[in-house]
DNA sequence: GGCCGTGATGTAAGCGCTTACAATTCGCTT
DNA sequence: AAGCGAATTGTAAGCGCTTACATCACGGCC
């Protein structure tokens, strides 16, 4: 059916390691036979096959990311920026997705299954000891993204700090009453980010409140939606707590808690300021005040750790942590002249 | 390296193929060495080559999706569902981007390579001459997503109609001066949502004017985000055109549209009313009114009709139309009597 | 004129698996 | 007790490619 190097040899008159070494672009094969092999190959429409490649080789050109769910628009940026990066190379992506932490070790299987991937990335999973021996027994290359391992390349936000930077600034703006939306206790961000507001407030003498933390009951990658920052918020409402400032672990939740404010007649940020997390570009046309993740360059960088990683198995581990940085927009009043 | 079949086989005291045999779940082993077997692999942590299997069996488990952004959340949204439903069979997503028209040859191309994806699903690419040649030569099954061919499967949404809705929409909660946001002049269904909607104006007799169509300038897959929206919706308002509704191509269009309303003290729906398409997840939170097409479902079908080409390539082509259904909200005003 | 180094090409042995076909075993039948 | 078929297992030939090694032709050298 398809045509092999055995079609072109004897079409063009040479060896099947001839036509190996011409798409090889092996230097020792004259000028004039590559081109005659070339020119059969074109007729022919030939097409290395890229198993029977990879399995001669040893080795893959594709790299498996698992993913929560590609329909987080964070994970879809982070993605995109991996794929920009990879676009200039010769690697294929291969996307799992995870969307509970169970499944997380049935993708990360298959990912490993010898000679499918070069490498893995995986996004947003804390590596517990099922994983981790999983990921030792099998020495494939792998990054973390959004998520920490001593053991492992890394690459993740300063989620403490921009907890901090979140308090920092509410309390800047005047809020005095803070409360928080946050997405699901077992996300490591999100906890992370919680900390670092709380150690925020109270370096300032404010406590956040108990009843003044919303933790949506949602699983691993959950929470993380508008729907859950909906229903916190009005939780929040109906049981008659009227905060003055409200950080949410991501945009989304701090957008679909805007609405639920909208439906209370509550103005923002007159009544209460919002700050978010991520930055995704819908921020910006909501004006949304927020922590600024670079997720495109997540992606890109973690596509570099992993080649890094690839070429040099032994190279010593790398974890790249970036700062948040402070988006102030519309959600927030200006900062008070301190 | 990896532990092969021929490890287990002497560990078991067996030959590689009854080894292949069992894992192939073929009934022709008996039981107990099967479970002898099972355990020696299981013990040496044994994982079938990928390469290796797909080479002598002359067939993949992957397939191929050929997507413009994979942070548009249209594409999220859709690869989400196919994504759920191949979760459910031992196949693995191959994701290539090709953001700009010229790449999808490019990108094909490797997505084409002889053994490497069972199938392919393109997105949102017009199939043209070159294309069409370079599909139909490799007979490997195709489905065409958010486009249309008659020679290949597809699935789409009925843009046209989509837009006739809007406009009878618009018109019936009292618009008669709409304006409209195109994406951009080489997108088949940004065009045929606009047809669609002029002529649903001009069969109840309101004509669209020419200066009341802001075409995105931007290339193939772009126009479809906020700042498109933004900036095509701040030009209608400084050449001094105050519509007094506004259709827009997508729901982040109409988002970064609703930005530049904010900006001019214009209300919403009072002074203008908006409509979307989509239905994106945020579109229900911050109001807006649009046209669903459903999304994930769309990539659950995709997938299914893809499946089916695989097992009966001779079948007959199939296209499934979905009808987008109108989900008001509240940039748009209530529905007059009629 | 024989020898040798060099560059170009061919031969053949894998890579790890599947699978047609052959071989073997074993329990029954006659 | 020999024979037979079914069930189980083994042998070996690929799948399409890469690559170490062998071969060959050729020109220059002494």
């Amino acid at each position: 059916m398809g045509i092999t190097i055995y079609d072109i040899a004897e079409a063009a008159g040479v060896s099947i390691a001839t036509v190996s070494r011409v798409f090889n672009d092996n230097p020792r094969v004259s000028e004039s036979t590559r081109a005659a092999v070339m020119e059969v190959a074109d007729k022919l429409g030939y097409q290395p096959h890229a198993s029977a490649r990879s399995l001669a080789r040893q080795q893959t050109e594709t790299i498996s990311a698992i993913v929560p769910m590609l329909s987080n628009y964070f994970y879809a940026e982070v993605l995109k920026g991996l794929q920009d990066r990879m676009a200039e190379t010769s690697f294929d992506l291969l996307v799992y997705s995870a969307p509970t932490l169970d499944e997380v070790e049935g993708q990360l299987e298959k990912a490993l299954h010898r000679g499918r991937s070069a490498g893995v990335m995986l996004f947003s999973a804390p590596v517990r000891d099922g994983l981790e021996q999983r990921l030792q027994q099998s020495d494939i290359p792998v990054v973390l993204v959004d998520c920490y391992h001593p053991a492992y390349d890394s690459i993740s936000t300063d989620n403490r700090r921009g907890g901090e930077i979140a308090a920092d600034y509410l309390l800047s703006t005047g809020v005095r009453n803070p409360a928080v939306l946050m997405a699901n206790p077992h996300s490591v961000p999100a906890s992370h980010r919680l900390e670092g507001f709380r150690d925020g407030l109270s370096r300032q003498g404010v406590i956040l409140e108990e009843d003044h933390l919303i933790v949506s009951s949602m699983g691993y990658h959950d929470g993380f939606n508008e729907q859950a920052g909906y229903e916190s918020m009005t939780a929040l409402l109906e049981a008659g707590i009227k905060p003055d400032g409200l950080f949410a672990t991501s945009d989304v939740q701090a957008i679909g808690a805007m609405e639920a404010l909208r439906h209370s007649n509550m103005n923002i940020p007159e009544h209460i300021q919002i700050i978010g997390f991520d930055d995704l570009p819908i921020a910006r046309y909501v004006g949304l005040t927020t922590l600024r993740q670079p997720m495109s360059e997540m992606g890109a960088r973690a596509f570099e750790l992993l080649m890094e990683r690839m070429t040099r198995p032994a190279s010593t581990v790398a974890h790249t942590v970036f700062a948040p940085t402070l988006i102030p927009r519309t959600t927030t009043r200006e900062q008070v002249a301190v």
